[in-house]
DNA sequence: CAATAATCGAGACGGTACGTCACGTCTTCTT
DNA sequence: AAGAAGACGTGACGTACCGTCTCGATTATTG
């Protein structure tokens, strides 16, 4: 978790005793969040300053420091609180239609006005690991969960080799995408999502 | 070129008679561009002020403002001014051997200081399409001319299927390196780049 | 007086019915004085913030508000509440004699710790008139009916001039007191008080 | 001197080089003093900000934190350098029409605008005794040298007794004027006046 | 004895000014 | 002309208090 709860800063008696004091203002929490996302995809990074996040949230400058140790956190907190319903894995019936589906609805997320939020997103990460972690923890791994069990259905039809390495494999489906939306050498086009399937599905086909 | 050059700033009068005035000190560049390379490594970019940078090489800020236009350029400049060896593809007789090889290298690269440099670079080219467009031309381009060739000798030696695509097949290939790279949910290990050349290339390999 | 009474907030219904509610804590309200006196004799004016008041007095920022509209008036009862002993005019047959002896007392108050609290009133009464008004009534005052008691007697035994401006004789005494308190170019001992009142009495003698 | 002189920024290398760099402006080390005098005089102590300050010279915030510490050494400065040249003295044939004239003037300043600034200044002394020495040397001490002067000639003249303790008798003159505007408790008139150089100066005279 | 009412401690809230830092520009003297 | 030095106006940083507000808990009087 990105934002400092209620019980670390109370020191969690344990009981479900509500702490002392004025409770947090859910109405400002959600604010916040909004705006930096709103400025993180209109303006980028560069133009997202803290300043500029309380002033469009109507909120006092302390209380956004008060929940959020700095900037790189609060996009990864503002990121997660977001994450995209539209990138679930369908069942279809072949390893092959149910991948490239999904991921043709990552490249068009990349492709969009939020694609420049994931990008942000992983730049701070370069410099903050929390950030990274929490791209990884609130974006990357529930969606893998998933991913898993679609390929757990292809090695169950006989599509995958059974003793298939699943990272290595989604790290190869996904890998490319990822390297051509940050390098941005390449067109990630449909048909590209399509041909990587086929290259990389066939690598792992039963033999 | 990220530098403004003299031409530019003296108009270019065609003949090749040297611009009036005390000369660019080249002590001065070569400061500049290591410095900037040392706070990159050490610290990453958030501590790569220029103003750090001019201090660190005994340098006035005007005379880095004169040369460079941001940041990002002199970062890029500097990237671009320490090409990196070690990275050539052997010729070892096999595809797989070859590039197997070179990305082994890679990713020790990628995990010593260096890497720093190159995840800094990257973080940067996300907010300045000229970062990252150095990063593409210095580095990336060369390197996959090079790599061109190990495919080519592939598909003569039947190795490859001979209508294989060669930029997917090597995206395929480094995509997975540089998504590790940045947002570390595994490792990058010398068996990670054997099993993941051994499942790309067994997909494009002569039907 | 300074503090907002319980009559004024409860609109006084005229008989002597205690309003409902739980009644003012005098603990919290000594404990608020106290503080105040000792963060201002510790470190001065700039130290004393309501909160660290309300912090060293474990006490709710909100109660020492509901009591007091601002920190000079705080300051103001805290010291109106402090009333200083030791500062009784004694009767010792001579004008000069009496004035002298208290006079001591007053430096030697000025001197010590209690004296940091004096001068931190008298720089808050430049600001706020409310805070000098309080010093002239609680502190100057009350000293100044005993004086008049003092310089009566004098009269009535021949050492001052009967038509003496009773206040103008005050002042000239007092004055250069408070003038080498506050603008500290000289010394404040007991030699300087002993030739103070020479000068002075000897221009308030009977002609 | 309350401003950090460039000697001390540069190690002062004895010869009259000027120091390399930029020179500091004169036109916004002006305009800063003037408004810092004017908002003084306007809103008293608590509405000056440095903000505010830097804001009226049309001046970065930090060139004010450049050159002077602290508020107190603003204001300190400020009015060291608008030291009136109204409060000479005369030469009209006695001390007490001598002394008696400048007391005039200087209570016509204390109960004029300029007076805020000056009860401003001896408040902020209380906290910061660079501020009261301020006050001291440049104000107080000039004055009374010339003082010294005016009762040199009375005792020249036989009005004054010649083992007058000159530092005594002047405290005794200036402390209640002091007193008064102050504390507030009477009137600074120029009757007082008269009727506090009849009494102070009575007691100094020739036996 | 319950209902009502005001106070209490705690602590979050929207603000404002703080003093610092880096920005990119400028003005000086020196090379 | 370019260099080092360093001051300039600008604006965001993260912190500290301001004075206000909402909580649950406590302690009185009133019905």
């Amino acid at each position: 978790m990105r934002q400092k709860s209620p019980a670390q800063r109370n020191g969690d008696r344990g009981g479900n005793r509500r702490s002392p004091g004025r409770p947090r203002s859910e109405q400002a929490r959600v604010a916040i969040l909004r705006s930096a996302l709103k400025l993180l995809g209109d303006n980028g990074f560069s133009d997202l300053t803290i300043e500029s996040v309380a002033a469009h949230a109507n909120v006092g400058k302390a209380t956004v420091y008060r929940w959020w140790p700095n900037k790189a956190a609060l996009i990864a907190d503002a990121f997660a609180s977001s994450t995209t319903r539209k990138l679930r894995f369908p069942d279809a019936g072949s390893v092959y239609t149910d991948m490239s589906q999904q991921m043709r609805q990552l490249i068009k997320i990349f492709r969009s006005r939020r694609g420049r939020i994931v990008s942000a997103i992983l730049a701070a990460g370069q410099r903050d690991r929390d950030v990274i972690a929490a791209f990884r923890e609130r974006f990357l791994k529930p969606r893998r969960q998933e991913a898993y069990e679609t390929l757990r259905r292809g090695i169950a039809r006989g599509e995958l080799r059974s003793d298939v390495d699943m990272d290595l494999l989604l790290d190869s489906l996904y890998g490319p995408i990822y390297m051509r939306f940050l390098i941005r050498h390449d067109e990630l086009t449909p048909e590209f999502v399509d041909r990587l399937c086929q290259l990389v599905l066939s690598g792992a086909r039963e033999a």
